[in-house]
DNA sequence: GCTACGGCTTGACTTGTCTCAAGCCGCCGG
DNA sequence: CCGGCGGCTTGAGACAAGTCAAGCCGTAGC
């Protein structure tokens, strides 16, 4: 383990409170926390790239994380934020293949990194912590499906709309009611994320903004009637 | 197991033919059969729909199966052609949610469908079945990393380009070296595999022919100069 | 205070890709 | 032999989204 951190710190703990391991017993936590390595990166920090060869996977427990791949032109396609709490490139992991994308830094960011070592010797020790991996994995997966969804199928006010609304289920407020979304990182970042251009999300916003149904403030998105917005998704 | 296939089949066999069940024994095989179904399908026919449950994951032995959205519109999106031989749905069954994608397929298919049971009773017997569920997912989910970076940072000409070099490794072949990439399904569903209207898909092809890179015979896409082609995808 | 810079916006123009519409071709059924 | 239909192509025009360039604003540094 990594004691760069300073004191020693109750890693089985952390692992405790994330979803992947929940329900574990105190002694299987301790196995995988000797397997673990606890790093802190500074805002830019690469944490991996694309080509190196992949031997865990992360977790980041405070700052965020931004999962991208670059074009041969150069240009940067983001493909996810990670918040804290979320693990990533665990599907690589079992992959046995080299990183396909690039993570790095956002802020500043305290990263667990969980050894594959660690992570085989526990499945075969316990078979129902190879199927909490595949649950985890399959969902990360979900998640992909609806992005190429999306990109295939939805406006680029769509995609806005539906950034926004994402974590909204039907019947969650009342009607009109207002609630406010803070962008996690920079516009440009999000607008990569969404696959649009920063120029043309600050006009999405702009556009949205002067039907009256959100009021920008800085990276804070007010939306003003949530069921309106919903509606402009399906036109 | 569905009998209206006619005579019983070695279903243990079939298994042991499919990448996923490579290297199994003969009784683990017979264990797996037992929570299997065979059924024949028609050209058409729907393997699942959204929304529906999904208590098992699917294999291809004979035929094509197409994976797709509708669009609120009514649009088609094919998110993946499944080939004789591959399974699909396997993420999906671990989430433990309704299908998020339909299934149907695109010509006489033979279908082997593999229960949600026997899969986790075949994992808590054998941690290294998991960790063979694992791969697989994994490398589907590679799959979808790349198509998310295509359809984000390549023109339409470029992901042409990179399917009909798919299966195309540097240094496969001699330079020049001429060879025939057959679609294996109508050019509607190619093009929509790709994110591209079959208009669309149709003047990409004529252009690539123009320039002198292939030669297009009905569904047959002669290959004419593989190096330039590559070429023209890094512009 | 002035300057420099990152983050964001705005405007004017361009373009890749879609839409709509018509037309061609090969194939099957009557 | 003819009609119809699915699969595909072609043309003309429209539009969503990108590009390039300039400019604004707040914060950090000297």
């Amino acid at each position: 383990m990594d004691m760069r951190t300073g004191p020693p710190i109750d890693l089985p703990r952390y692992l405790s409170v994330l979803p992947l391991f929940q329900e574990m017993e105190r002694q299987e936590l301790e196995r995988l926390a000797a397997g673990c390595t606890l790093r802190r990166m500074l805002r830019g920090d690469m944490v991996f790239s694309v080509g190196e060869p992949c031997d865990g996977f992360h977790v980041t427990l405070t700052g965020q994380v931004k999962l991208f791949v670059l074009s041969a032109a150069g240009q940067e396609k983001v493909i996810e934020i990670i918040a804290p709490g979320q693990s990533f490139a665990e599907a690589l992991m079992f992959t046995g293949r080299p990183y396909i994308v690039s993570a790095q830094a956002l802020n500043d960011t305290l990263l667990l990194t969980v050894s594959k070592q660690a992570v085989e010797q526990e499945i075969a020790r316990d078979p129902r912590f190879a199927l909490r991996m595949l649950a985890g994995i399959s969902r990360r997966m979900h998640g992909l499906v609806r992005d190429v969804e999306s990109y295939a199928l939805h406006s680029g006010m769509q995609r806005v709309i539906g950034y926004l609304l994402r974590d909204q289920t039907r019947e969650d407020g009342a009607t009109g009611e207002e609630l406010m979304v803070s962008l996690p990182v920079s516009k440009a970042t999000i607008a990569s994320r969404l696959s649009l251009t920063p120029e043309y999300f600050s006009r999405v916003l702009h556009e949205l903004e002067a039907s009256g149904l959100v009021r920008v403030d800085k990276r804070d998105i007010h939306i003003l009637d949530t069921e309106r917005l919903a509606a402009a998704m399906t036109p």
